[in-house]
DNA sequence: TGCTAAGTGGAGGGAACCTCCGTATAATAG
DNA sequence: CTATTATACGGAGGTTCCCTCCACTTAGCA
């Protein structure tokens, strides 16, 4: 549980501003280490936010809590790729740009996949609505792709969770190797 | 690496007796506290098994080194009970005696599985030399069991696999529990 | 401009991992 | 049976990291 959670404070105020600065560079910082793969402290995630060690703990009482809200941010950002995406974008258009950022959810989840776990097993929650988040998101771009007829209508949203779940198993990526691949998983999708 | 695998020491002496009588002390309070459950501490490892701390790091220079001992420990025995159990038992006495030794070890595993998955990233042999020495005893009772015409023919070693994966995923079971899931496996397994 | 509740930050406590080195002893040769 | 010696033991203490406490700062409002 972490203060952003409330818009405002106790007394009804709205939260202020430079706490509000501080956690977005909070969540921000953990994010950037967590993907550098190093084992991440406290300590590094404070400095790399421009923050001291109490500032981190206001925000975050416990560790797994920075993990859990790093992994909640992530959610939400490939889910309001989907939305930005189908608003603004060509069905086709709009299918390649949502795949490149769902990938970069996964192969990111997969840097701080242990303490993910023990965030799930201590929230299961956390697992079961993020899933649904997900899905909605993967659902709302294929669907559109399918009804605009640039996708092919037997696919389901298993099918692409499957396909991203099986190119993110493999040792890490290369940049190159991911639009190969992503291009690849497209290719297979196209309507022929 | 611990020195419990070499069964002589550098000037080619036997191992002291002592040495080996605190190795296996240290894998099973290792192995016990794992399953109560609560985090365990090297200290509390090196307490239950009445040695010092600088015993425990003597024989197991890092923590991740018990967690790998005490799987490999635990698949080794599983594997003996196969051997045995083919050996001494009727086959329909063995598989049973057997799957319950196997829901055991899967259990044991599940409660310090994330630090084994550390193991397991830090060493990929562990995992893939310990599925493999599963498989064997898996097909080993089966298959002599399937001779014998008393489990059907039609049924795999990953059949058994994922059935005791399945029952396994629950929430803590009890004893009771357990054995009726057993029961009902064994049922299914079971020649009409 | 003053007030105050929210926010900050870093010293320090405590826990746990791990090392170092003085001491103990198992095993062997004579 | 005794002396030797290489192996083994064990616990104090160093280090690192998580987390707390509380004195100090400041954003936002009246």
């Amino acid at each position: 549980m972490t203060i952003q959670e409330s818009a405002t404070t106790s007394e009804g105020r709205p939260q202020r501003a430079d706490a509000r600065r501080n956690h977005e560079r909070l969540l921000e910082a953990a994010r950037e280490l967590f993907e550098e793969g190093a084992d991440t402290s406290m300590e590094a995630i404070a400095k790399r936010a421009g923050v001291g060690i109490g500032t981190l703990y206001r925000h975050f009482p416990k560790r797994i809590d920075v993990v859990e809200a790093v992994y909640r941010d992530d959610v939400e950002q490939v889910a309001n790729v989907a939305e930005r995406v189908v608003d603004e974008l060509e069905p086709w258009e709009a299918i390649d740009v949502f795949l490149h950022a769902f990938v970069n959810y996964a192969l990111g989840k997969r840097r701080f996949l242990n303490e993910l776990r023990e965030a799930f097993e201590k929230n299961p929650e956390l697992k079961s609505a993020s899933r649904e988040r997900l899905d909605g998101a993967v659902g709302l771009v294929l669907q559109t792709a399918q009804r605009a007829g640039v996708v092919r209508d037997d696919l389901t949203s298993d099918e692409i969770y499957g396909l991203v779940g099986s190119m993110c198993m493999s040792a890490l990526l290369t940049t190159e190797q991911c639009d190969r691949l992503i291009g690849l998983i497209l290719d297979g999708l196209r309507v022929r």
